[in-house]
DNA sequence: CTTATATATGCCTTGACACGTATATGCTCG
DNA sequence: CGAGCATATACGTGTCAAGGCATATATAAG
């Protein structure tokens, strides 16, 4: 029915495994179609699908050599991703990181006492008991 | 229940927007599902089915609070996808390096438009480039 | 011009999955 | 006990994407 489907966000584009396995053999250097295809063990026109896919999310370019196309990859999408990521990075890191261990618990500390929530169209009962 | 559901990878995980805008609600502090379901604007049953895909997937983990469970993050997952990003960081940061002027020239506004616009050309940028 | 090679695209089928509604489970309190 | 709240799950449904096959397009070579 509606046609306006485009390309949501990165995390679907990666969502697929052949996708991120097409980016990480892009990693090295450059591809053409069939050598994707043939290191990927997938069908050609797989192959150009998920290409262009990738293509339009712009996580690659292409340029023509012969009747080649030679595939690599741009940075601006993964670039996105980890740019979503970041805001967990300072929570993970606090995990292994000594230094940061203390701003967890800090941060714990007020999860605690953080029951109280705004905008409740209805309150839940307040009373509750912590195991 | 049903047949056992391999959790494929964190990726697919996260390519649902309701799951990363939980995902994002949690980590400043823990919540209960029924905060999450007024905050996101979700029905419960929805916000049930996502923690429940986050959970084994090891993104989130859940405690009792009498009839209440309340989750919060776990580091794991995340830090998975961030290793995976990591083999394309050496490869953007020479990009702001080295490349970066030269693409930026090239197509800098092509990049951005790509990136918006729903592809309705039928056709990709026809280059010719022979050696 | 004809054929081979390289890649893109259209159609079709299949399966996954997200959602809503309804219901089940579990806990608390009167 | 039973009522009520909070959360989980079952089931049916619609949407959508990935893959295969066939074919179209473009270039190269003979």
């Amino acid at each position: 029915m509606e046609y306006i489907r485009s390309v949501e966000s990165v995390f679907e584009i990666i969502a697929e495994p052949n996708r991120r396995a097409i980016l990480s053999l892009l990693v090295s250097s450059q591809q053409s179609v069939g050598e994707i295809e043939r290191q990927l063990r997938m069908s050609q026109p797989a192959v150009s699908k998920h290409l262009r896919v990738l293509r339009d999310a712009g996580f690659v370019e292409s340029t023509v050599d012969a009747q080649r196309r030679l595939y690599r990859l741009k940075p601006e999408p993964l670039r996105e991703m980890d740019a979503w990521l970041a805001q967990f990075r300072r929570f993970w890191s606090a995990h292994v990181d000594a230094l940061e261990r203390h701003l967890d618990r800090m941060n714990n500390d007020r999860m605690e006492q953080d029951r109280m929530n705004p905008r409740m169209d209805k309150k839940p009962p307040k009373k509750r008991k912590t195991k």
